[in-house]
DNA sequence: CTGCACATGCTGTTTTTTTAGCACTTGAGG
DNA sequence: CCTCAAGTGCTAAAAAAACAGCATGTGCAG
């Protein structure tokens, strides 16, 4: 059932990085990884992305920033639904549990509230 | 900042169906492969898998049936926080929003409730 | 004008992954 | 008892990934 992931290692390790970032060039993304290899390790491994089509480039200055082709918000979603099949059994409810107990990740009252807004919100817009 | 995965990418998705699964065997792991290799390319895996501390095996009738090391629950844990890091700016509500528009997981009313009740015992708790 | 700093392109090598194949063991059936 | 089916361990080899290094181009300070 899993497809086949078309990033190795290093790859994800970096789509991780610009997905975080939204943007980066080979220098800064060569200090945002804690185990890099040399510049031109990683100058290399954005050539692959790029022609891989994961990731795309802008000229800015005399540098390349490099940034993913696929929008944050559908990486998102199907990153979710890969982890819901994953670990929840495509169980919604269950992953929204888990999520509201991730240590060191207190909500204030106000994200709860405003948490409890939205599934108001699904229910009504549900039927 | 990310640590080095160190899992390989047939090795990443091994562990994904074993966690789907919490346990099989290599000829179970073989059929739940889209694109799989081998049988003996599966059980070399396995045994990488199990060396690196990933995996560890029971013997049933003459088969070794393999499950992960890490309880699941840790697991989730885990991958839910690498999740935040990268796609929500470790923002649990953002989270929380998008895993309920998933499409085509629409929530029950009843499901909803449940969340709506979670919520409120957060928030009871959570001073 | 010259040299330095900083980028890129390209290429070759090393290491890791991934895979297949072979030899051996064991239980069940005929 | 013999053979087949289904396991396993081990090993070698092919393929992919990861890395480093070198050559080159360009803007800017001196």
């Amino acid at each position: 059932m899993p497809k086949p992931p078309d990033l190795s290692r290093r790859e994800r390790q970096i789509m991780d990085l610009l997905y975080r970032q939204e943007r980066a060039t080979a220098a800064e993304v060569l200090e945002g990884l804690t185990d890099a290899p040399s510049y031109s390790a990683v100058r290399a491994l954005m050539r692959v992305l790029e022609d891989k089509g994961h990731v795309r480039h802008e000229e800015e200055g005399r540098a390349y920033v490099y940034m993913p082709v696929t929008r944050r918000a559908d990486a998102r979603q199907s990153a979710l639904s890969h982890m819901l099949k994953v670990f929840f059994d495509n169980s919604t409810e269950q992953a929204v549990a888990a999520l509201l107990t991730v240590k060191g990740n207190k909500l204030s009252d106000q994200e709860l509230s405003r948490l409890s807004k939205m599934i108001e919100n699904a229910r009504k817009e549900g039927r």
